[in-house]
DNA sequence: TACACCTCTGAATCTTCCA
DNA sequence: CTGGAAGATTCAGAGGTGT
């Protein structure tokens, strides 16, 4: 690991590789050009004729081609260990799928990854593209693999998996108890296997690591991809290095790299790159998404049946109501648990007021703990109690209503009693 | 859309389609069977010898003639804006692809849906394929779609959402001012387009939508391909319908709906989870869009922050405060949108009577319709307004009196006119 | 019909400001 | 002074428009 090794070659890749030896590298990650931005599926076939798998590849035999040799030469490369990722362009990808079928013999598929992130755009009609495909192949059934953990899902009681169970008398599973009746751990908390499906931030516009080059991968997936299927010290190859982001990668998790490209430009900003390889300390990814967040479910579910446009990334605004007073938007806040009304009310009118408002909506959701409040709250807010908070008023109102008129009725009961008994005896 | 209709038909869906018209179809969707649970690649193919497609297809053949004649007939029924969603097999993902690009002419692929969702696995040895695949077709490019909106990312900033954009004269993008300087409201935004990963989670072991059938697919995800490629009324063909997830949802938002199956249980499963197959025109189903399922949940999310005991299957009781007054739980009830005020009421003096309760507590969630609706009311039913109520009615009343100072605001202006110009003058 | 140019959008960063 | 929260900015993609 002291010596690491990267080299930058400026080459077509078909012929680069025919100087790499064979069963030589560890893993080979590749994101191919295309041709064409779409392929053209103009099939103009008699309808009646039967259906021929040779319509569906004309005007692909030359990419096919272009594409088999350069996969055929990876395979040979590869060492039995090894690994291939392909990132595949949607138009291509079943086209890839087929070829590496055919050239990784005896089923070496292992995943296809979804590698999918939230981006910006105005898409009008249909769907928005949000996910690309990375096809993961290995060369043999003795392929390298590291198994990184994820998060469990929010929704996941941990505890609950954590427990050890045992089936009792009944043969019913239930959870294990020690003799003191604690629960027994069955595990350390590694986490969720890594899925199939990849959520990693898209490279930001602002984002340093940006090199200006078109199809630049995040330094985060290279990252990942390599961490799974290689140690340190192992060998990598890119045959299409594009700006060099396999190669930072590798370097950063101590693996030895061999980047190729047809471009003069792009062997030029690989060997920059690497001289410096900077990586965005994505704030989302360390931080997590949730953190973003300062609505909860439950905030918005008190506001349900309300038109809204909900608020994330302000501590004092769950929300705008989707009716405007003066020509802004009405902002709401639900009082929380752990906040006074007074604390809820300043948070409110402090954002409220940077936001030009000039009303503001506070949905208490607890009794009042201070007694001069109103004359304390900003003016700008209005106050309106939740549909549990008033439940729960009308509850104890209705409770001490029926204990007074219990009351009343046994000093009615005993009344009658002295007075009438005697009747009774009469 | 009173009379929705449903229809299951026991036959290979091939003979059955022949009986279909051409173009009378809105959406097809499939989830189609495969022979095998994988295909063999077993490519003892000649090194040497230049890569042919031929291998490829070696051994899928079949299975590609038989998809090959069923897309045929489904391309010939869907109307010109009709759409169809397959449901694929990781492994067959290409060959599917393959076939719908030739059958559906001129590059009317529109979207390669990404179904993921999380499950548990203790999976040692690769990462847990946690997606399926949906390709989404049309057949031209008049293409019915209703454009569905998410929520925001966490990260985005409400500056950007709230105020309007334009660029200077150096074209660099700023918020837009006013001659005076003051912010510009934007137009009223929706949220973001729907993108092509859909997060749903995969159907619950325990849920009780499972109906035993293998392949059964989330109500949700149905719903969802449903709402953005068809209207209501529209005709929905589902020529695999297994378990008939596909019709139900049809059915749930107003759709008609064909389902095929080979299968005799399958048929019968289907025709029950209908209901009865010839009385197509249920209560339920004549309420529209929204199913019962959803209303329950919103109705109970409205209540969020009280201790409930949820009720099910009642027509008149949402839950019971888990606080007894005179020895007996108090129902509750969120009037839903489809009924009045006297209605739900109606509905929940019946059933707390039945319950021997004393007292019963009805949310009101729309402004009340009814003058005299206060001496109808029963006496045991004490009313509530929702939060969303109150919150809505003040916010009518800030606009009258935002309206009425403007007013009052020009009349002293003009009344300053008036005074003040010979003050100036003088 | 093809293509160049312009406009709109929102994710996630960078930057500033405030407590 | 420092850390975090709120505001400003950048940029690529999609679509519309005009030549």
């Amino acid at each position: 690991m002291g010596n690491l090794q990267s080299q930058v070659i400026l080459d077509d890749c078909l012929s680069a590789m025919k100087h790499i030896g064979s069963s030589t590298i560890d893993l080979v990650y590749l994101d191919p050009p295309f041709f064409t931005n779409r392929f053209h599926f103009s099939v103009s076939r008699d309808r009646k004729k039967r259906f021929s798998f040779a319509d569906v590849w004309s005007g692909l035999e030359d990419y096919a081609e272009f594409m088999e040799f350069r996969i055929t030469e990876i395979h040979r490369v590869l060492k039995d260990t090894g690994s291939v990722f392909i990132h595949c362009d949607t138009s291509a990808n079943f086209l890839l799928r087929a070829l590496l079928n055919s050239v990784f013999e005896g089923n070496q598929f292992r995943s296809e990854i979804i590698w999918s992130y939230r981006r910006w755009s105005n898409s009008a009609r249909g769907l928005l593209p949000s996910h690309q495909t990375i096809l993961f192949y290995s060369k043999t059934d003795q392929y390298k693999f590291n198994i990184l953990y994820g998060a469990y899902s929010e929704t996941t009681n941990i505890d609950q998996i954590l427990q050890l169970r045992t089936r009792d008398k009944q043969g019913i599973s239930a959870y294990a108890t020690d003799h003191e009746g604690k629960v027994i751990f069955a595990h350390e908390k590694k986490g969720v296997p890594l899925s199939d499906v990849w959520e990693i931030p898209f490279l930001n516009p602002k984002a340093k690591e940006r090199t200006g080059y078109p199809t630049q991968k995040p330094v985060l997936l290279l990252e990942r991809i390599i961490e799974i299927s290689t140690n340190m010290g192992d060998l990598v190859l890119d045959p299409f290095c594009g700006s060099g982001t396999t190669l930072v990668a590798a370097n950063l998790l101590g693996r030895h790299s061999i980047g190729i490209d047809i471009s003069q430009e792009a062997v030029e900003l690989t060997r920059n790159r690497l001289g410096s390889p900077t990586k965005t300390d994505s704030a989302l990814l360390k931080k997590g998404r949730v953190s973003y967040q300062n609505v909860d479910k439950e905030a918005l579910s008190i506001l349900s049946g309300l038109d809204l446009l909900p608020v994330q990334r302000n501590a004092g605004i769950d929300a705008f109501i989707k009716i405007p007073i003066d020509n802004s938007l009405v902002p709401i806040r639900v009082q929380r648990n752990t906040e006074t009304v007074m604390e809820a009310a300043s948070k409110l009118a402090r954002a409220a007021n940077s936001k030009n408002s000039t009303k503001a909506i506070l949905v208490r959701t607890k009794k009042n703990d201070d007694l001069f409040f109103n004359e304390k709250l900003p003016t700008l807010i209005e106050l309106i109690d939740s549909t549990a908070l008033c439940v729960r008023e009308k509850i104890e109102e209705l409770q001490a209503k029926s204990v007074s008129e219990k009351v009343s009725n046994r000093m009615l009961m005993g009344y009658n009693d002295q007075f009438c008994s005697p009747k009774v005896k009469f």
